[in-house]
DNA sequence: CGGGTGACAACGT
DNA sequence: AACGTTGCCACCC
C-alpha cells in the first residue's frame, strides 16, 4: 500500500479527540480514501504496541468493537472507551450520553445509528 | 493469474 | 438484534 495513504489514515485517527468515535469508513473518508475501510483496519492492525495514537476511537459501523470478541485488543479497546465515558456491553458501544454537547464539540454525529445511503 | 482472508459496510430476512 | 449475502480492497500464497 502507499505510505502516503497510511500517513493520511494515521493523521485522521490522530485527530480523533477524547470521547469522539469514528467508524473505519469515516476515518477512510476523512483521510481522503472513500470506501477504503478495510485499509484503515489493516493499518491499525499493524500499529506498534506502544503507539500513542487513539486507535480505540475507531469503531465498526453502527458502533461496534470490531476485533474478535474476547481478544486482548478488543478487551483493551472496551476498557479505553469506558474510560472515556462510553458504555460497552459485549461488542456493542453506546455513546457517552451527552449527544447535544458532543455534537457541538464534534460538529458531526458519531458512528451511524441510522441508515446512511 | 486464481483463490483465500480479514480490527469493513450495506442490505435483506 | 442476529445472521447470511454481497460488494469491496489490499495482501498473501
Amino acid at each position: 500500500m502507499h505510505d502516503d495513504a497510511r500517513h493520511r489514515i494515521l493523521a485522521a485517527v490522530r485527530a480523533l479527540r477524547r470521547g469522539e468515535t469514528a467508524s473505519y469508513g469515516e476515518v477512510a473518508e476523512r483521510a481522503g480514501l472513500p470506501r477504503r475501510a478495510r485499509l484503515v483496519a489493516r493499518v491499525l492492525t499493524e500499529l506498534p504496541q506502544g503507539t500513542r495514537l487513539p486507535w480505540h476511537r475507531v469503531v465498526g459501523a453502527g458502533g461496534r468493537i470490531a476485533p474478535a470478541p474476547g481478544s486482548p485488543v478488543a478487551l483493551e479497546q472496551a476498557r479505553r472507551l469506558r474510560a472515556e465515558g462510553h458504555s460497552v456491553s459485549g461488542a456493542r458501544i453506546r455513546r457517552k450520553p451527552s449527544a447535544g454537547l458532543d455534537a457541538l464539540l464534534w460538529g458531526q454525529p458519531g458512528p451511524r445509528t441510522g441508515r446512511t445511503r
